[in-house]
DNA sequence: TCTATATCACCC
DNA sequence: AAACGGGTGATATAGA
């Protein structure tokens, strides 16, 4: 049954701003159609004061990848919209698989998809250049710039006009989108507060990095002779091991395999190869220069809500400090007198698994607190007595199983990764099917629904349909309900506490990165910790709450990734011995 | 010289 | 033929 909106007006807007790496947007220009009274608004910079429409639950409004607006918004002052929709993540939903990765749906491309005229892609970006140029812009600049966005709302307006039916197809889709745009706002939020970096040590690692990769490559290079200047060539590897007569294996294209694994795999015969392997990790992946930290020391970059087909955020992991390699974390560390708390759901995916397929057993597991050792025991691996100590081995197969069961992993593969017998591997994935028979009932429903075509969807509605005939990956289904609806617990957490004025700085997946004052944190991590347990509740159903894990940094101490502390200690130190 | 593809490393 | 989900991004190599 179609929905009536029941709004006294429908504001479709698009700002123009100046977005510059690490810094808050500096607002150009509003333009702003109300779909019901066909009123429109243009606005210039320094000419804005109060909002010039309404954002009490009356008025809807509209707007394409709408965390920049509401960003603008932070910029001037003005509280968040009660009602919007942001008709990037409803188109994204509503063509989830159709384009498989071939096309980013930018306003232009979502219009064309729906028969709308709109100007020239090459138009539209000679356009964006003189926004981004800075101005100051001529009167008549000024006058292109708000015709330019005037297009640009037209374009989206009559996008949302298209697009009216399928948003209103059913309460459940209209509470979706408006669900999915209340996120936007908190995504604004969060992009305005950032995250707080240590700046004087920043500066040190990019100054000091091309130093430390010469110091490391001399150390170790010498007795193998494979690196020119600090890179690593594979004919040169390719002639040291012919002559020490190592054999290597090859990929299927017959090049020499180069990657960590099988430097592993071949340090354990012949160990003159650690040092190297060690030095190629060394090296590995240190990019700095893009990450994007703003004058006040603090990374902020775009979120990208909705960026994948889970609905999954996807930041840049070059700009977002979360996404560069962990020992690199270090590098957050809160103001003097402030606090961080990072705040992740404990084995989140299992957890959905369970209380989604309605599988009383994989939930005992979940709650018992350690669902690997929990399966060894309900599939009489070990005693019931058993702890983690007395069977750390079986415990580990358990974790391997377990965890690769998620992603649809076979036992061939579980027995490579967990160094496992095939036969042991095949046996426990049996045990595993018949331990949690609904959960395994319910896997493969999806998949199979999935495969035939059917639209797949989380609780509050993010939909994928994976299309009859292409080459969909089943395990791709499988997996596909877990993450979804665990993206979707975030977003429900993030708008609760961005709502509660709480300072959320970023999601990562399943942990919330939250500020406070130092005096004031184990206030902020209780809010939080409710926030993300109501979330889950909401998603999962009553009663089916997903633990939380909370890890707390005060100043003057920074971010310690337990992963990363060895490689930031040796890293530091050298900075030290080289004087920067 | 530019672009597409493959490979690898990293994140959850 | 492959057989581990969702991603970004750097780098090397091949080909137009």
């Amino acid at each position: 049954m179609p929905v009536t909106l029941p709004y006294a007006a429908i504001w479709v807007l698009d700002f123009e701003f100046i977005a510059r790496d690490g810094e808050h947007p500096v607002v150009v220009c509003l333009v702003a159609n109300d779909l019901v009274s066909g009123q429109w608004v243009r606005v210039w910079q320094g000419d804005f004061s109060e909002p010039p429409f309404p954002l009490d639950g009356n008025t809807l409004l509209v707007g394409y990848s709408a965390a920049a607006e509401w960003s603008c918004f932070i910029a001037l002052g003005w509280p968040m919209p009660a009602r919007c929709i942001d008709l990037y993540a409803e188109f994204t939903r509503i063509t989830n698989g159709a384009f498989d990765g071939k096309l980013f749906p930018s306003l232009l491309a979502a219009a064309a998809h729906y028969g709308i005229n709109t100007m020239a892609a090459d138009e539209k970006g000679a356009m964006r250049d003189l926004i981004l140029s800075g101005g100051p812009w001529s009167a008549s600049e000024q006058q292109d710039i708000l015709h330019y966005c005037a297009a640009d709302v037209r374009v989206t307006a009559d996008l949302f006009r298209a697009m009216l039916p399928q948003l209103v197809q059913s309460t459940s889709t209209l509470g979706g989108a408006l669900l999915r745009g209340r996120y936007t706002c908190a995504v604004a939020r969060m992009e305005w507060n950032g995250i707080p970096i240590d700046v004087p040590t920043l500066n040190r690692l990019r100054n000091g990095w091309d130093d430390i990769k010469r110091d490391l490559v001399d150390d170790i290079d010498r007795q193998y002779g494979v690196y020119e200047g600090t890179t690593f060539v594979a004919a040169r590897f390719a002639a040291y091991i012919e002559r020490e007569g190592i054999p290597w294996p090859r990929l299927p294209t017959g090049t020499l395999a180069l990657d960590d694994d099988t430097f592993r795999e071949r340090a354990k015969s012949y160990p003159a190869i650690a040092p190297l392997r060690e030095l190629r990790h060394a090296l590995g992946k240190m990019r700095l220069n893009s990450l994007a930290v703003g004058q006040d020391g603090r990374n902020r970059t775009g979120v990208m809500p909705f960026g994948s087909k889970t609905g999954r955020n996807q930041p840049s992991n070059a700009r977002f400090v979360f996404g560069t390699s962990r020992w690199l974390r270090s590098l957050i560390q809160p103001a003097p007198g402030r606090a961080l708390a990072y705040v992740d759901w404990v084995s989140q995916e299992i957890a959905i698994a369970a209380a989604l397929s309605c599988d009383e057993v994989l939930w005992e597991a979940y709650t018992s607190g350690d669902p690997y050792m929990a399966f060894a025991k309900q599939a009489g691996l070990v005693p019931p007595e058993a702890t983690k100590a007395s069977h750390k081995a079986e415990r580990q197969r358990a974790k391997a199983i377990v965890l690769g069961v998620g992603y649809g992993m076979s036992a061939d593969s579980m027995a490579v990764q967990a160094g496992l017998h095939i036969d042991e591997a095949r046996d426990l994935l049996v045990r595993h099917k018949l331990t949690y028979r609904k959960f395994w009932a319910w896997a493969m429903q999806n998949q199979n629904a999935g495969l035939l075509g059917f639209i797949l969807q989380t609780t509050f509605g993010w939909t994928w349909q994976a299309g009859l005939g292409t080459n969909v990956n089943p395990r791709s289904l499988l997996n596909w309900p877990m993450q979804a609806n665990g993206a979707e617990m975030m977003r429900l957490a993030c708008c609760e506490l961005t709502e509660q004025g709480i300072s959320v700085c970023c999601p990562v997946h399943d942990a919330l990165l939250v500020e406070g004052p130092a005096d004031d944190i184990d206030g902020v991590v209780a809010a939080t910790r409710i926030a993300m347990e109501r979330a889950s509740e909401l998603v999962l159903g009553k009663g089916y709450i997903v633990k939380t894990d909370v890890d707390l940094v005060t100043w003057p101490n920074r971010y310690a990734d337990e992963a990363g502390v060895e490689m930031w200690d040796r890293v530091l130190a050298r900075l030290d011995v080289r004087g920067w």
